[in-house]
DNA sequence: TAGAATACGGATAATAAATATCCTTATTGC
DNA sequence: GCAATAAGGATATTTATTATCCGTATTCTA
């Protein structure tokens, strides 16, 4: 079981939008070239994101994406859930109902308890998805990074920015 | 993203093997059967356990498995991990290193802090499934299950335990 | 007003992973 | 010796992921 390659992209762009000043966008074609990645499919994936309302485009010339949000407000699990879907991790197939000795008719009461701790476990991993913002993302990358290689990027994004 | 089905099979098989008596072994046929799963790739999920040493088994006829360790120190990580591996569930591909602005010969420092974020969340997945033994499962299953399907159930599985 | 650049969605192909089956071998109990 | 078993290799089958291509509507710019 492992994400989708389109999750990490999903959440590196979105760092990249989340320095983008007031009003302005910056397109598919600008975020696939910053990243290395095939631009055609990262579209896919900020698709997603727009669906789930975490981003707004505009069409044409200078168009592209920001944010629908502010920073603070916008979580990693937001992002995840955007790509991934909502699903748990874990599918119970309640195999549990294929007992031979289960008495016909009977019906089981609640989730079978093997289901129960393999969902607490995926909610714990949601907690911590959802306790991380993009704002906070930023602060840490703005600390991390080389001041130079910093604003040399914040200089590539706005030159391409619309 | 979604975990392998053999992943709950492990996990309602070692429930079961954790009610086996002292020195007695549960075919992968009696298992399929009692679950109502496919023996042939059942077999490969018990595999797995057995080469994580979770579990021990015989050969010949009244053969089977059995748990390698008392059930108190068997997790549902230790199972999940036998199945699925142990590689986390969030690949870095380290995508800042295709910035376009970066230095020539530059080598970021450590690990990405959109990785270390994602890995926090796998690590907390990691721990609460850590936190829940196969005595625990066992335990909450006893009071949930009604008694006579519990006595039935027993009754089948020691029936053709080896 | 024409043309170019864009997001969006549908269709399709390529690759990888999960699911499943079959067969052979070595071991064990009867 | 025979039957039942775990183990592991080989191979399909099915599904998910990754990726590309194309047509359409929209928007900016010249």
């Amino acid at each position: 079981m492992i994400l989708k390659s389109q999750v990490e992209w999903a959440l590196h762009c979105c760092a990249i939008l989340a320095g983008l000043p007031e009003g302005r966008y910056l397109s598919t074609k600008a975020l696939a070239e910053f990243h290395g990645l095939p631009k055609e499919y990262l579209s896919k994936a900020l698709q997603s994101l727009s669906q789930a309302k975490l981003v707004e485009s505009t069409l044409g010339p200078s168009g592209g994406y920001r944010l629908a949000r502010p920073t603070a407000e916008i979580t990693f699990l937001d992002v995840v859930e955007a790509v991934e879907g909502k699903e748990r991790t874990f599918a119970c197939s309640n195999i549990r109902a294929n007992n031979p000795c289960r008495p016909e008719g009977y019906c089981e009461a609640g989730p079978c308890a093997v289901a129960r701790v393999m969902w607490d476990a995926d909610e714990a991993w949601r907690a911590k998805l959802r306790s991380v913002s993009l704002a906070a993302l930023v602060q840490t990358l703005e600390q991390e990074i080389p001041t130079t290689l910093w604003q040399s990027s914040f200089q590539w994004v706005l030159k391409r920015a619309g």
